[in-house]
DNA sequence: ATGGCGAGCAGGGCTCGA
């Protein structure tokens, strides 16, 4: 099986990129992020063509995900979320759903993080309480939940280590790298989460973001920031975790590109 | 040093993203 998550900076725009990939990369699962479109626009349709059912979940300009599975893979959402209980927030940033597979039951989260915009800004401080009140929900889960596997895929907004950042000089203690920043996502990793994409030998300085601005792609001036994080029970499966550069090179792409994750035996 | 691009909303020039 494989899940991947993509930040696709407004699914208006980019609808057709979506169904261009799922038709070459049918993965099972796929959460996307910054949709930037209020319930009564998603084009639920286009997608249930494709050959997928969708939770969605938006509002109006900013923010807004979704969770894809594939029909062919007899997947029925369960126990499903439009946010953290946890947490009460206007912003649409969280979906969630449960599934039985092959390899077990797995609650699938998909998650746009919260930016930060600056270090000690009202935006910061909203994001670490975010991250917070995410943590207690993964708890919370595994608890309620046993024998559940617990996938988080999306946007962190956080660059784990300075390995994910192309100038860590530059971006030393910048948003996305801060300290407090990064503890919030090993407060994650303490519950016994596991970064996907580091489970594997991978090319140095492979992001997952690159800035419109100042040829970034060509430059490869990236950050990974986009992750997919597995919980202990399910990190024996995973075969593979990899990230998609295609999508990055077409014509108006996002600025952020997939990142896919395939465990389960047979995958 | 700054802003550089792109999207939304709205019909100009902001905000926001990362």
């Amino acid at each position: 099986m494989q899940l991947a998550t993509w930040n696709v900076n407004s699914l208006k725009m980019r609808l057709q990129h979506v169904l261009d990939w799922l038709a070459a990369n049918p993965v099972d699962f796929l959460c996307l992020q910054e949709t930037k479109l209020t319930d009564d626009k998603f084009p639920q349709e286009a997608i249930e063509a494709a050959g997928y059912g969708v939770i969605f979940t938006g509002q109006p300009t900013y923010n807004g995900v979704a969770l894809l599975y594939r029909r062919e893979g007899g997947y029925t959402p369960e126990g499903v979320h439009l946010d953290n209980p946890l947490f009460e927030d206007a912003q649409r940033r969280v979906v969630s759903a449960r599934f039985g597979t092959p390899a077990g039951p797995v609650r699938v989260i998909g998650a746009y993080c919260p930016n930060g915009q600056a270090v000690d800004s009202d935006k910061y401080v909203y994001k670490l309480a975010w991250f917070a009140a995410m943590q207690q929900w993964i708890r919370q889960l595994q608890q309620e939940e046993p024998g559940t596997a617990i996938m988080l895929a999306g946007d962190f907004n956080i660059a784990p280590a300075d390995a994910d950042v192309h100038d860590p000089e530059k971006w030393a203690d910048g948003i996305l790298v801060s300290k407090p920043e990064r503890a919030a996502l090993q407060g994650l990793l303490d519950l016994g989460m596991h970064d996907a994409f580091r489970l594997f030998e991978q090319e140095p300085k492979f992001f997952s973001w690159w800035d419109y601005r100042m040829l970034g792609f060509r430059r490869n001036a990236g950050l990974r920031i986009d992750l997919i994080l597995v919980t202990d029970d399910l990190k024996p499966q995973v075969t593979r975790c990899w990230i998609d550069k295609g999508p990055r090179k077409l014509e108006k792409p996002s600025d952020h590109t997939p990142v896919v994750v395939e465990w389960g035996a047979g995958a």
